[in-house]
DNA sequence: TAGAAAAACTAAACGGTTTTAGCAAATTAA
DNA sequence: TTAATTTGCTAAAACCGTTTAGTTTTTCTA
């Protein structure tokens, strides 16, 4: 039917030059003196014809493509979801928009992804990376593409880097078991090497030694199996029964946790207190509700476009200082971690 | 550092002509008989060299982009975030990239996404469509650009579509609870004018009537605020004394009817029995579990992908057949339905 | 050894825009 | 009245590939 039209045929209908139009659509009728009446007639035509600019071949110019890749680890995550909406939302207001990928946390799918952006002329990138992608990382900072780490980072790479302190959130959720009263608190969490891991654990502990209290903690291989999962967290804790309370490093885990819990036939908090790092909708709804370390949701992506776009407006000197931003997460207290009276 | 390096490069460097390298990157060489020899020394150089065509001229020459447009009503939604995911993992594997984007039901921002995927030379579409694009499909269908509808349609549009069958799965969940022996069944819904809910809500009538019970429904506005949705089902729970079990229409009703019946200090299911649209990896380790309807979700994503690809390639005729696909969903019976004995 | 056929490769157009450099006509200044 | 300036607009290159329609060179046939 309606074919695409394109400043060409405008050009032939109107019986001017491509150049005036193009003038014209970028504002510049002015400064390059077209007349108030030719602009008009071109407007109109455009509004009449219904014409769009293809956006392909303004990037392939350009070097612009008003697209942010967004590379997460897996974007059916709870947490990565609601960041991926609420960046998507403030890039969408600055006119830009997404394209995503879950890495699976696999280095050479994200290596992979990221050229392809590249190729796409990509504007900046949001990327929680996995281990592996260190060099492609130091390319990308070579031909100063603007790229913001999210959730984990590489110390040995200085980098922009949005995240929350993770140590901090193991503190303070340790210290409030530790001020409920609860002697023996585990630990549940990944075998990782990656820094929100790490962080965790580091946390864990220090908030343990503090409280002179005993490390009980479970490292779970990052690829079993989710069955398996809540067998090693059953065996666990029946292993050590003196176990009172639980933190869990992730959602996921703590999925699994209540998993083996059911099936322990063990109550929350009388049995065994928990709490999960980061928060979930359903966790307030839980019975009991559960307490949770929350990341701020909000505040992380606004910080991240933000820090992102400084960066894409920043092409001038390559040598710059990186930005690191690391907020603070909160304890959100709910009857999972409360010691019954 | 390293500048992108282009065909006409490599041309320059090994003293051929650009159209030879296309050919032999284009899996041509044969066809269009370029030596072995030839075709090898292109390739080692590529390889060498890290050479990687500019995606961008391609679209703009061929047309396609190798991108597929997911639009959906909200990424955060743990619904559409993992049919998301599913449908990521499979169009990677032909190759294609998703871009994707909320609406949020807005029927502007929608129109003015999908013109944005136009521009780009989007492949196809998948689209969750709110009330109010019936004519820009009208336009796509026009143009002959591939899409499908999912989850929810537009019966007098002819198009391709993917989804469940919603009426079936309310009937499924009322008559369950009939079964048990609730007699006074209520329906918490949105005010929607959608398919999706407006199934839903035909399945839950027609199973109350085939049962010889008594309609309890709550609509909500869709704009409404959480705390307001709490306070109105817990108000309608109030008012309707003899309601001993609630079908919530959506996972986002059934997270505030908890937190309705918490306020309440109803038990579930001895107060009152529950059963969610659409089920959740939580709802399985909820005190007590939550029966729940669920979708096929790898079975919609394969679909949606396997009749998207049908019709991408089926450019010629557009008078064609449209294919719709409805699939069965599943009642996931847990305890929060069942009636003690 | 001419003529035909196959092999090996290429020029140039195309896709749609942005941008630099510049031209012709109208106006102004001297 | 002529030169300088301003006004209004445009040609053409560039971006980077793909594809059509060749051309040239080599090999084979009669």
């Amino acid at each position: 039917m309606k074919q695409k039209i394109s400043m060409n045929d405008i050009a032939q209908d109107l019986n001017i030059s491509i150049t005036t139009i193009s003038f014209i659509l970028n504002g510049k009728a002015k400064e390059m003196r077209i007349s108030d009446k030719l602009t008009k007639k071109v407007l109109d035509y455009i509004e009449e014809k219904n014409y769009n600019p293809n956006a392909l071949a303004q990037s392939l110019r350009t070097g612009k493509s008003k697209i942010i890749g967004l590379v997460v680890e897996d974007i059916a995550d709870a947490f990565f979801a609601s960041v991926a909406r609420l960046i998507e939302e403030r890039a969408y207001k600055k006119g830009y928009k997404i394209i995503y990928c879950s890495t699976e946390d696999n280095p050479k799918k994200t290596i992979e992804l990221i050229r392809m952006f590249k190729s796409r002329n990509v504007d900046g990138y949001i990327i929680t990376p996995p281990k592996g992608i260190e060099s492609e990382l130091r390319f990308m900072r070579n031909d100063s593409l603007p790229f913001v780490l999210f959730d984990r980072y590489f110390p040995e790479i200085d980098t922009d880097y949005v995240g929350i302190d993770n140590l901090e959130g193991s503190k303070i959720a340790i210290r409030h078991l530790v001020d409920q009263g609860f002697k023996n608190i585990a630990f549940v969490t990944l075998d990782s090497d990656q820094t929100q891991m790490k962080d965790r654990m580091a946390g864990y502990r220090l908030a343990i030694k503090e409280g002179g209290a005993k490390e009980y903690i479970l490292e779970i291989k990052f690829t079993s199996k989710p069955e398996k999962v809540v067998q090693l967290i059953a065996n666990f804790l029946t292993k050590h029964k003196d176990i009172d309370s639980v933190l869990f490093a992730t959602n996921y885990l703590a999925l699994q946790g209540f998993a083996a819990l059911n099936k322990l036939k063990l109550t929350i908090p009388e049995d065994i207190a928990v709490i999960g790092f980061d928060d979930h909708a359903f966790f307030e709804v839980f019975n009991p509700p559960i307490t949770a370390v929350a990341q701020p949701m909000k505040n992380l992506s606004e910080n991240l476009i933000d820090v992102l776009f400084t960066n894409m407006n920043n092409e001038s000197q390559p040598g710059q200082e990186s930005t690191k931003i690391v907020l603070n997460p909160e304890l959100i207290v709910r009857a999972s971690s409360l010691r019954k009276k």
